[in-house]
This record gives C-alpha cells, structure tokens and sequence, in this order.
DNA sequence: CTGAAAGCGCTTACAG
DNA sequence: CTGAAAGCGCTTACAG
C-alpha cells in the first residue's frame, strides 16, 4: 500500500519524476545541470500537476534580497509634485519588503541636469535587479535606459515615456488624450467669440510632453468646429514675476481671452495673477492636485484640476517591477492612467 | 565567547528572556499559558527590539486557512453593475490566496428578499473569520450584522452604509457629496429658467441612500442660489415602458425642463428615451460605468457619469478584512471613494 | 506553566 | 548530472 497523493508541490513532482527536490528546483529556475532527458520529465510533470510555486516558502527559504532602484525628481522649493509618486513607491516598499524586496531611491534635481548623470551613476553602482524611472532629461535618460537593457535590468517609466527607447514598460498618461479632455473642460465656460491663451511654463525647452498634449487640445476644437483662437504663450522663467510680465503682455496683446489653459502643475501662477488682477471670468485649467493648486480650485480662480494619479503611478511603478522580477509576471507594455477631472466639488475625497 | 545577535526574530526574544520560542509564540499572540511575570518580560524584549513577526513565515506555518465571507448582489439581466465588486473581490482572493486565505462569495437576488436571508445563513454556517456585505436590503443587513458582532465576526459595508450598526469599516461613496457634484454638473448646461427633474428609479421604498443624495443635491442649488425648479420623479417599476411612460407624463406637465438627474445607475433608461425623442437638447447626469451607460455617454446623450470605484471597493473591502485578520492591522471606520466624473473625453481610460 | 521537536514548501551549499 | 541535509522564521501538537 503505496501512500499517493500525501506530497504537494517540489516533493510530489520530485516523487513521480523519481529524483530529488534539488533537481526539481533546479528545473524549475532553469538552472544547468540537469540532463535533457529528466529535465523533459520534470516539465511534464509540472503542467500536468498545474504546479504553482508557493511564493511564501520561496521567498522565505531564499536568502536572496532583490533590489529596486528608483530615480526620480527630488521635490522643489518650486512645486511639491514629485511628493505624490515617492508616497507610492514607498508604499509599494512597506508592503514587499517583508519578501525581501529592497527599494533604493535616487533623488535628481530637476534644474541640474548633471545631478541626472551623478544618481544614475550611483544607482547603477547599487547593483539593483530593476530601474523605474522618470525620464524628466530624455535624452540622459535614454541613454541610462541603454546602458540598462545592456546590463539585462528592466526599466520601466513612470510620469512621461522614452521615445524610440525599449523599457519593460510605461505607467502614466495618454497626454494627447489628456490634452483633449483638457479642451473639453475649458470649453465649458468659453464664448465662441473669446480667445484661449495656452500656456507652457518651463525650463525645458520643446518638450516631447507639452507637444503631445498641445496636438490633443487642438484637436478636440477641430472635431467640433469650435474656432476659437488658441494663442500659444511659452514662458522658459517659472517664477511669479516672470509670469506676470509675460501675462501682463498677453493680455495688452489680445483684447478678448476667455480662458487659460496650463499645460502642468504651475497653474497656480497663473492662478495668483488672475486673483491678484480680479479677471474671475477667465475659465482656467491645469494639472496636477498639489497643495498650491488645490487653494485656487477650492475658492474658484482655477475651474477644473487634470490629475493622473501620481502616487499610483509610483506604487503600480514598484510593484510591477516587483512582480516581473519576483514572480516573472509579464508586463503590460503601456498602462494609461486614468485622466481625472477634479473640481472644487469633489476633490475632498479625491486619490492621487 | 558568546555568540550573539546572530539571531532574530522569535529566536532571539526567546535568547534574551531565556525561554522556549513556543513561549514566545504563546505571548505573540496572547494566548493563555503563560505566567504574567514571563509574559512582561517577553513583552518588554518585544517592544525593545520594535519586533515585527514574519508574515511569510507564521502563514507558511501555520496550516489554518482563513476564511472570508462575502454577500453581495448577483449579476442581473437588468444590469451588471454588481460585476464590478465582484471582480474586485475575485483580484483581491486570488492576491491572498497564496497566504491561506478563502473567499467565500454568496450572492443574493436584488429583488428577492428572501435570497438575502438564505444566503445569510449559508455563510454563517461556512464559520467564516470576517464578513463583506453590501447591505442592500437595509433591516435585514442590520439584523444579520448584529448576529456577526454577536459570533464576534468583523464586517465590513461596501457600496451603501447600515446606520446604526456598529461595523468594522464601510468603504463607498460619501453619498450627499456625490449628489452635490451631480448638481454641480448638471448645470453646466442649464438655463436659470428651466426645470430640474429628479429622477429616482428603484423598487425599494424611501431608500435612505437616495434621500443623503438628494439632500446634496439640493444644496449645491440653495449654496449657488440657483432656484431652478427641482422636479422628484419616483418610479417603482423599472422597466422601459414604465419609464417611458411616466417621463411622457412629466413632460406634458412641465414644459420647461432643461436637465435631467438620475440617483442610480438606471440613467440609460432615461438616455434611451430621451434619444428615442429626439430630445437632444437636455442635460442628463446619472451613476456607474456600466455598458448600458457607457454607450449613451459616447453618443453623447449622458453628459456626465459620476462613479464611485466599486471594482475597487470590492478589493479593499476583502484586503482590509484580510489585513484585519490576518496582520491585525487597524481598519479605518469609513473609508470615502473618490467621486469620480467620467465623461466621453476621459473614459476610455476610466478604472472602475 | 513551559520546552523539545517536527514541519510548512521552498532554496542553498556541499558532496559525490 | 544528481541527492542528502540544513535552514528560512514561524506554528503546532505533544509531553512533562
């Protein structure tokens, strides 16, 4: 009387290929050593069983720790977005670190483009199994994510993708879908007679990003034959008096604007100037659900907040990782986020 | 030479207080048998070395299998809203399930009271560890909530609320706010001389769920002095020629309306109507991406949907129980969804 | 009231 | 190319 069907998982493969749970591990981690012939057998006996690797023991028994490296914009005296996606990647931390999963986080400046260079030269030097990024500096980021693909480490974006650059995957906007939404909200309070200022305010020249979502907003007017002018206003100096200037000629120039619409989370400068002028009926639209935004959407001076989920992008960032790395889950080539609309009504219960 | 702190763990609090780990283990998790002056002792090292046990380890261990019992809506031929909660519930089960945990999944007729009640004594006799509701049926939910504190059986709400009953958590929607930015949106169309009709389709009588909506959404008109005209429509019968019949009557009776709100997610019986006459010029709000909805919404006969996660809610609710149970993590008393605004712009890329 | 020992399902040297 | 054995950090009978 032969006890069947006692064993479970590596010892009740091992059992019915008559060797031992070492070879079975072995074949299950595609390690040499092991004949062709009982490597055939054992992969057998693995579909036929359905066998799934208990993760818990895997984990527990392997003294192995894999680390993560994460690289994305330290938080400004300027804007405290980057706060939002830390908050996730930590988040997703707590959660694995108890199977054994470290994350190391590379913070860069987003004014110094050298600061890119040095935390990437660093992270590399950690010896990390997997990379998220946020490719702020695409061209420096590019390059990192080669070297990466050279090293056999994924990659995956979050906030903004690598053009012409292979990464395991991107988590974040459809920016010209984002864009178009963006028009949608704006056209909410604007006369067919009025003109829309669409404002770009930021260091970097020409980016990929803004160009994106510029062909979205413009296109939502197209589909619906809404003619009126869009001018565009590019402001390379982010601060208040800047701004203001640049704002002040704007409004000379062209006599009838009727809406604004911000391109990234600096709305709130353009916010401060509208409040300060009292032009209240100017519709205004922008990104991202930070604190300084938040005030101007709650006492009325900016309509309608864009917001993709920042923080989630950082705790779906680490765990997708985590997942490929950890459980060799394949990932989803390009997860969108959801473009949500925040408005003075609903942002108290809103999620970053 | 001692050799020390080459412990952890467990290991190393029985080293230090000078026991078996078994004793440990017995203090761990206050069971009896312990004499109170080892016992402080213990818990002293514990608390010295901010001791966090190994959850991969005590569930690998442990051979208990945890159970959860979830009572929620079936899947109707008239909508599918339910599907969503169940999805999420299924993603959380097969997320946990590797650490012993069973979902147990109890569906009970929306328009049968009786379903309710014998699925309620199913569950309870599977012996399950904690409990998921979605209380639709009111009094019976409250009196089946009270035989779960009774057997000490933590529940959690999902989607609406039982008043007067203590539970562990709800987890929805902050239901007169929603109806707050329902108002909000409805008058992004509106003349200040139209009529508002209220629509409430439901079987159930006087649901306390639809009067906390109807509460904010009055207000957003009292707060903005709008004085719009605010028709309420009951309809008990839910079918299309019910509601066809009694919107034909409304409005012969009122010439003027210019939006229409609905508190559930019966919105598409109105749009159907609505677009079956030809009536392109009315706004209409209503709840839930359900299919029936969406379509409407992209032929752009539903402006708005407000939403409230319930794939979501179904996951939190089991992971909260989850970390309730098993990780003896605190849960919070009322966990408010966002109050989501999808339009035809942003839902393609909506999460539910 | 307390402890020694087996075991959860894996991984990892080590030996052959 | 393969296996025996120890061990990951806990839990669980069982014995005293």
């Amino acid at each position: 009387m032969e006890n069947e069907n006692t064993y479970s998982g590596v010892k009740e493969i091992a059992r019915r290929a008559k060797v031992s749970i070492a070879t079975v591990d072995r074949v299950l981690h595609n390690r040499t050593g092991v004949s062709e012939k009982t490597k055939k057998r054992i992969n057998e006996i693995i579909k036929e069983l359905n066998y799934q690797p208990n993760i818990l023991a895997s984990r527990l028994a392997s003294k192995k720790v894999i680390s993560i490296g994460v690289l994305i914009p330290a938080v400004s005296e300027e804007t405290d977005f980057w706060e939002a996606p830390l908050r996730g990647i930590r988040r997703a931390e707590s959660e694995i670190r108890q199977y054994g999963i470290q994350v190391h986080t590379f913070l860069f400046d987003l004014n110094n483009k050298r600061s890119f260079q040095e935390q990437s030269d660093l992270l590399l030097k950690t010896g990390v199994s997997g990379v998220l990024i946020a490719p702020s500096f695409i061209e420096e980021a590019s390059t990192f994510a080669q070297e990466c693909k050279r090293l056999k480490i994924p990659v995956i974006c979050i906030d903004s993708n690598l053009p012409d650059t292979e990464t395991l995957s991107y988590i974040g906007p459809h920016l010209s879908q984002s864009g178009y939404v963006g028009a949608r909200l704006l056209t909410y309070r604007l006369q067919p007679d009025r003109k829309i200022l669409f404002i770009n305010i930021s260091p970097e020249k020409e980016s990929y990003n803004y160009i994106r979502i510029e062909e979205g907003f413009r296109s939502y007017f197209k589909d619906h034959n809404q003619l009126n002018d869009i001018v565009r206003i590019d402001l390379r100096d982010t601060d208040f008096l800047s701004v203001s200037k640049a704002l002040l000629e704007a409004f000379q120039t062209h006599s009838e604007i009727g809406a604004i619409f911000v391109t990234n989370s600096r709305v709130f400068t353009i916010a401060k100037y509208l409040q300060e002028k009292g032009l209240t009926d100017i519709g205004l639209v922008g990104y991202d659900f930070i604190k300084e935004n938040v005030v101007f959407l709650q006492n009325g001076t900016i309509d309608f907040l864009i917001c993709h989920k920042p923080e989630d992008q950082g705790y779906r960032g680490v765990m997708s990782l985590y997942q490929n790395l950890v459980l060799g889950t394949s990932v989803e080539k390009a997860y969108f986020m959801p473009i949500d609309i925040v408005t003075k009504e609903n942002e108290a219960f809103y999620q970053n």
